[in-house]
DNA sequence: GCTTCGAACTTTACTATTGAAGTCTTCAGA
DNA sequence: TCTGAAGACTTCAATAGTAAAGTTCGAAGC
């Protein structure tokens, strides 16, 4: 039997107190807060990107799917609102959109009352998509969350709206680019 | 002055309110936890990017600094072992460590013991880059939850651990790509 | 009515990552 | 010892992202 099959990723606890033993003036609570939130996100996004993928779609076209979604009919958005909302540049934006056309997930055309804009639309497909994707999430979150009681998940909810809210009071943000969507 | 600047991201409230009108049995305590928590993810990662491109490295490097520093003097692992600690290819954390050794952050030589395996180390130089990176992270993270007094951040580090321990029991995982280390 | 400015998107060049194929080393069996 | 198989990285071709330059259209002055 192997030993160890090889350093695969250590603990949270191993990892915190290797950072404390480093570092000396850390506190070890915070820590501990800001590497599960950072550790639990990376196992969620893992987890939707089995969902999406057994739909033939990726994680990176999800999530112009559920943005056109909360828009709301008649589910439409330019580009460059697109590219906000999903913390892309533009040209990013531009050859995602051409993908997703491309697949038949939304449709491109060019805004008629104004020629500079351009209109990217949900297809029926693409809602349907985002409709299945959506089904296995929910499934998959309230999974997630089984061990904590209806009280504990408000506790849980209020206190994350409250460190969110300090986050963006505190960081003007600009616009930022990275990381996955809601 | 401009009615609105342009459909900027939507506020938690107002997503969540969206995807309700169109996803039914959506229980609305659970999406509103799992979209704090990925819209609170996005915020600190771009906080961390600025905090990172300040020092003259990327959030990619730092990952690495991290994942070496975690493991302790000598701060030494194999490209292969790196690459599962960060859920990156082997191919992405050869170029990655090209880059590095090429700024000077790490070393990479062939380990004598065994031919077939490299050592990649960090340099002094790498270890203080991390250790600014560290300053900066822990003062923004002590931040972060300034209103949460110290039970409540207690309860919070306590239920998020409860949440990770259960999406890492139910997702095998199989050495899960994707996003950031914590 | 031109002309210039700015906005919205696209194009281009470059960088980072992936998956698959390739290389080199070790180890176990013939 | 030779040979074959497996492991650890690297190389290669293709994909997706960024930053900056380029296009095109609309609007505001002169």
């Amino acid at each position: 039997m192997p030993e160890t099959p090889g350093p695969a990723e250590p603990s949270l606890e191993e990892q915190i107190a290797a950072y404390q033993r480093e570092f000396q003036d850390l506190d070890p609570q915070v820590e501990q807060v800001v590497s599960a939130l950072s550790r639990l996100n990376r196992r969620m996004n893992v987890a939707y990107s089995r969902h999406t993928a057994t739909l033939g779609i990726s994680n990176a076209e999800w999530e112009v799917l559920k943005a056109l979604v909360v828009s709301g009919a008649p589910y439409r958005l330019g580009p460059g609102d697109l590219a906000k909302r999903l913390g892309l540049t533009p040209a990013a934006m531009t050859h995602r959109i051409d993908r997703m056309a491309n697949d038949g997930l939304v449709t491109r055309e060019r805004d008629e009352a104004n020629r500079v804009r351009v209109i990217v639309e949900l297809t029926v497909e693409g809602r349907e998509k985002w409709l299945e994707a959506m089904r296995m999430a929910s499934v998959f979150e309230e999974d997630l969350l089984q061990d904590l009681s209806s009280e504990e998940r408000a506790a849980f909810g209020e206190m994350l709206m409250r460190v969110l809210r300090r986050v963006e009071e505190t960081q003007p943000d600009a616009g930022g680019r990275l990381s996955d969507l809601d």
